[in-house]
DNA sequence: ATGACTGCAAAGCCTTTGCACGCAA
DNA sequence: TTGCGTGCAAAGGCTTTGCAGTCAT
């Protein structure tokens, strides 16, 4: 439930990719699509699919959740990330390269996002060096929240 | 079956440190830090299990490679990141603070480690500004590696 | 019409937990 | 001797898969 405008130019970005890659645009993709606009940090599948169930507009399966998500980010249009032991979040990856990273308690597993322009000139020059062909990447930073802290 | 000489200096001091917060030196817990001293990077639980397993000197049980583990993570003396889809890698921190990150195929699985200073100045002023007391980082990069890109 | 998409339930996989026995200190 | 540490098996939790019905095109 969260008390955000949606990202729409994502999510039409999003969609007209899907339709692009020839995949139906179906009631279940589309909203979780469109949940997942309605997010600017990482959601897990569980919490997207209890969004969706509570909203109760359409019945989506947790499995079609899951199977979005994954043809979401095989497309690029989300990046996944571990947001705790054994569970994923998915976020939103904008057109334009902008993105942040994120700061994660310890303890109450409370996530913080930050962007920086030097870290992010920094990893762009070591991805150069690397044999691979660097599509995306991720910096997490670990430690105790100030709620936490005390 | 890492065919590598061990940290002896690392599995000593993890040994030590484990004994200092008041641990007992057990057999399958001894038989992980040895085996975790001998690969210079990510392993999974169940990797450090087989070897174990097969190298047949004892006999450890799953759920104790997966005790010591999130002992030695809670510890700081091993670090824990996601390596594939659902699972974790863990490996050795040294006690000098010299480490690593990851560039990891998204199709293979391959991992390639790379360090870069000018990257982890660029974290530790980040670190600074964020309102966390932050004891750890990892960065990951994804992409695809030479033998998959073509 | 036709095959992609979806929901439901079952299966998978890694990881954690329960319990009784064994061992370090 | 004491209770931490361990192995084994069962349980957990997130994610994926199988299948038949439904819907987009």
């Amino acid at each position: 439930m969260p008390a955000k405008a949606p990202d729409s130019a994502w999510a039409e970005h999003a969609l007209d990719t899907l339709q692009s890659a020839g995949l139906r645009r179906g009631g279940a993709r589309t909203a979780v699509v469109e949940a997942l606009a309605r997010h600017d940090c990482a959601v897990t599948a569980l919490e997207l699919d209890d969004e969706l169930r509570r909203s109760g507009r359409s019945r989506v399966g947790r499995a079609s959740v899951y199977r979005a998500l994954e043809q979401l980010e095989q497309l690029g249009l989300v990046q996944r990330l571990e947001v705790s032991r054994g569970t994923a979040g998915y976020e939103r990856v904008e057109p334009g390269g902008h993105h942040h990273h994120h700061a994660i308690c310890r303890r109450c597993g409370r996530m913080e996002p930050f962007e920086d322009r030097a870290l992010e000139r920094a990893i762009g020059q070591v991805a150069d060096q690397v044999p691979f062909q660097i599509a995306e990447h991720e910096v997490v930073l670990r430690g105790l929240c100030e709620r936490c802290a005390n």
